[in-house]
DNA sequence: CGGTGTGAAGCGCTTCACAGCG
DNA sequence: CGCTGTGAAGCGCTTCACACCG
């Protein structure tokens, strides 16, 4: 598999490629470019950990349920082992196949099983407290749904995902008369 | 309110926020900062459209409903007018507040509201040609959740939310051994 | 030749440093 | 004085250009 073609399935430029895989260390074949298999090895080796990674879900509203059924099945390395929520009518059932426990249990299951990361997908007026809580418990890599700023240790990883600015970044982006061009 | 302090809510330097302001054309007062109501009028001026964005969802399973759920009421400013689904056991119905109307509309509704954004929640090996009737149906940008890359002309707009990677590079920097430095 | 590997230049965002103003 | 406004420098990613190899 050759750089341009590559490229011109990532969407970017072909010296993009090659820069970015000598980064990794992976050497092409001026010939025959890159070795497919090679390349998913490395690639593979390089991303994934050894074990596939434990992960705890907080919030079984509507976006929680559909987060779960969302990863049922998918993605062997990615296993969330429990999902979470403080209303006593979610709890004890089993939802696309998770167990839904009461939020008493999240610092247990974290400590036995080992999660290190959590999806946080509770009303934002909850996020702060519950954030606290999963850290509290010993996750330190945090997925956020809430459209809240999350104030936690520095080592905590924060990734969030906000839809509504999502939303609102492509409605900018294809006003009528395009994005302003700088100033007003 | 001063530049440093809108900083340290924001999570960057306070050169930054002069900056940014600076492009947008916001002068600010030695002595006092900015001002409060400038600042939130001239920033609205530049996101915001003259008139609210009308949005559509297709797709209405787990995650649709979610989405639906997620922006009902709020941001009076993105307006879902319809969601639309090919299942006939969804469409003719009301969910969270919005009609589910079959795939046949689409193009009808796009442009009797003069739809442009539309947010894309069917499964990956239906996205692309979703997304094609999309557009053909008169919508320039789409948020889309499915993990597929859209091949679609190019003065549409497309954001992609890949939850499936977000978790991923969650688990990657939390890692036991932290990132690895570079190279493997 | 066609494609990789890579120094060097380019480019845009970020930070520094400081003049100037209230 | 403290904070803004801003030229200038810094920095990291991207692109160019080309030697080299099969």
């Amino acid at each position: 598999m050759v750089s341009s073609e590559l490229a011109r399935m990532a969407k970017v430029t072909s010296s993009q490629v090659r820069r970015d895989l000598m980064a990794l260390d992976i050497k092409g074949n001026p010939a025959r470019g890159y070795d497919t298999k090679d390349l998913l090895d490395s690639i593979g080796r390089f991303l994934d950990g050894k074990r596939p990674e434990k992960v705890v879900l907080v919030g079984v509203g509507n976006l929680g349920r559909a987060i779960l059924g969302f990863f049922h099945g998918r993605r062997p390395n990615l296993n969330i082992v429990a999902a979470f929520d403080r209303d006593p009518s979610k709890t004890g059932r089993v939802i696309h196949g998770y167990r839904c426990l009461p939020m008493e249990k999240l610092p247990e299951v974290v400590a036995r099983e080992g999660v290190r990361v959590g999806i946080l997908t509770v009303p934002a007026s909850e996020a702060q407290k519950v954030a606290t809580a999963m850290v509290g418990a010993g996750v330190v890599g945090i997925l956020n749904f809430a459209p809240r700023c999350l104030a936690l240790p520095e080592h905590v990883f924060v990734e969030d995902i906000d839809m509504t600015t999502s939303l609102e970044k492509v409605a900018f982006f294809t006003r009528p008369q395009g994005p302003p061009e700088e100033g007003r």
